[in-house]
DNA sequence: CGCAGTGTTGAAGAGCCTCAAAGCTCGTGG
DNA sequence: CCACGAGCTTTGAGGCTCTTCAACACTGCG
């Protein structure tokens, strides 16, 4: 598939409902193919958001001239595999969407989710075979990078570099702390530190309308996230009604210090980030 | 506490037993100190395994002048503890040991084991403040590197920058499998999968003798890494004796495949991956 | 209208946890 | 020399959490 033209979309293939045990990857293998879009890093309103470090101007004009343009996806829709060999790596810009992975019994993990200034497939760039599956939960925006140009980011801009290390000691962060949640905390102490973590990280982002903050997934995928059942889930959700409103989309904290009570979380925030 | 000389400890603390509650952080604060050791990075062992990538001899002059020294710990000893803002980073060289969370209740998840090879130590460097505790099971030797020169990896030698990344990646994908295991399997699949990537990772460092490898671990480190109870890990590990043996800190397995079966593993290996 | 996807609720059972206690191997001290 | 205690492993019993199965309501769509 190639670059695509404005207004037609980047590509994707529908993802699969979640079938039962076998045929699940009965699937197109096309791949979304990323469009050119000039000098869009200095307009990009993620990088004036404060969760992220700033540039210096010659970072910007690198990056400028690193980024091969953008790949648009629709809810539903996959950006890459499971297994696949990637070309290209990602940051997020805008929608959200989910890395997945998949047992060979039928049933999936959620491994986290993708919200803007996320960079995903670097693992899968490295390793020759991507780590997890990548989909869209809302029509999303990435901007695209080429895997044979990984090299100029070391050796043209070691800030850049040295910003990917970050970014990646970062999701290491955020995925042991994934672990320690699966790990030993019950139910309804997961339930309640995913729904702090979810509303943090948009919130940080300047999504949020007031206690409300767009997330545009069904029950089950956060049930694949806790590693709950979806019947388990949804009482859970209805036992924390009283603090948590989810529906059409949006998710509303209405308790914040109750639902950090309830996920024996400290109170600190997380430091700036580099955004690549 | 300054760097020793050979033959002294290089220091750190006694690992604390498990508090079933409060008191669980009366420990000193001495950080262990690295001790030089001269022109190390040649006679490495670790460099020649198969699990790793070559290094060129500008990278191999480079890195020993990046390395401080080495940081040696006994059994039960701490590098460092979770909120603790680290000057150094390390790659373990010998020995075995473990990254801890902590729970505010006492309740603590074993995050991933710390083998040879292993880079820790990064991500506390870039965001002042270590996500984990680390504590050796058995005595430790750390290589040593330096908060304030990280950034001549970068500039002087971009291809351990792009190392760095690439190790960072890799330990990305090992936790996200974590993440897999923790959140879909049950008890027992989990075990077979712990016990086949423990000995698999072992086994690809040389360490195996025959069917075991070292593994000087108590069953409360594998309960607190699976998210299981002491009693039910131990009534799992006996269940699998058939497959898997573990006495006097030698984990043996002499049923792959049954236990392959029992984890829903594929069979495929992982690639090389760099080494610092 | 029928159907597919999603959210909701109830009931029964399995898996895992907690509590409790006993055996084993150390090292220590009388 | 044996007694003693600490740390670890092992085993049993009871109960709670979470899963599975089943059914129904609601929505949007062909």
């Amino acid at each position: 598939m190639a670059a695509d033209v404005e207004g037609a979309q980047g590509g994707g293939e529908l993802i699969q409902p979640r079938a039962p045990a076998s045929d699940a990857k009965a699937l197109s293998d096309a791949r979304p193919a990323p469009r050119p879009v000039p000098s869009a890093c200095a307009r990009c309103s993620l990088r004036k958001q404060t969760a992220f470090t700033a540039f210096s101007a010659h970072e910007l004009t690198f990056m400028e001239s690193f980024r091969v343009g953008e790949t648009h996806l629709r809810a539903g829709e996959v950006l890459y595999h499971e297994g696949d060999a990637l070309d290209l790596f990602y940051t997020a810009k805008s929608g959200q969407g989910a890395r997945y992975k998949y047992l060979t019994n039928g049933d999936r993990q959620l491994v986290n989710f993708v919200f803007p200034g996320d960079t995903i497939g670097l693992q899968g760039v490295l390793e020759d075979a991507a780590a997890c599956t990548v989909a869209a939960a809302s029509d999303m925006v990435f901007c695209t990078f080429r895997r044979t140009r990984l090299n100029e980011l070391f050796t043209h801009s070691p800030d850049r570099g040295f910003a990917l290390v970050w970014i990646s000691a970062a999701e290491e962060h955020f995925l042991s702390e994934i672990i320690a949640a699966l790990g030993q905390r019950t139910a309804q102490q997961r339930m309640a530190w995913a729904l702090l973590k979810i509303h943090r990280r948009l919130s940080d982002l300047g999504l949020a309308q007031g206690d409300a903050v767009p997330f545009p997934f069904r029950q089950r995928d956060l049930a694949d996230a806790l590693g709950l059942s979806l019947v388990h889930t949804n009482k859970t959700l209805a036992g924390l009604r009283a603090h948590a409103q989810w529906q059409d989309g949006m998710l509303t904290l209405s308790n914040r210090p109750a639902l950090s009570e309830i996920a024996m979380l400290p109170h600190d925030q997380p430091p700036p980030r580099p955004l690549l």
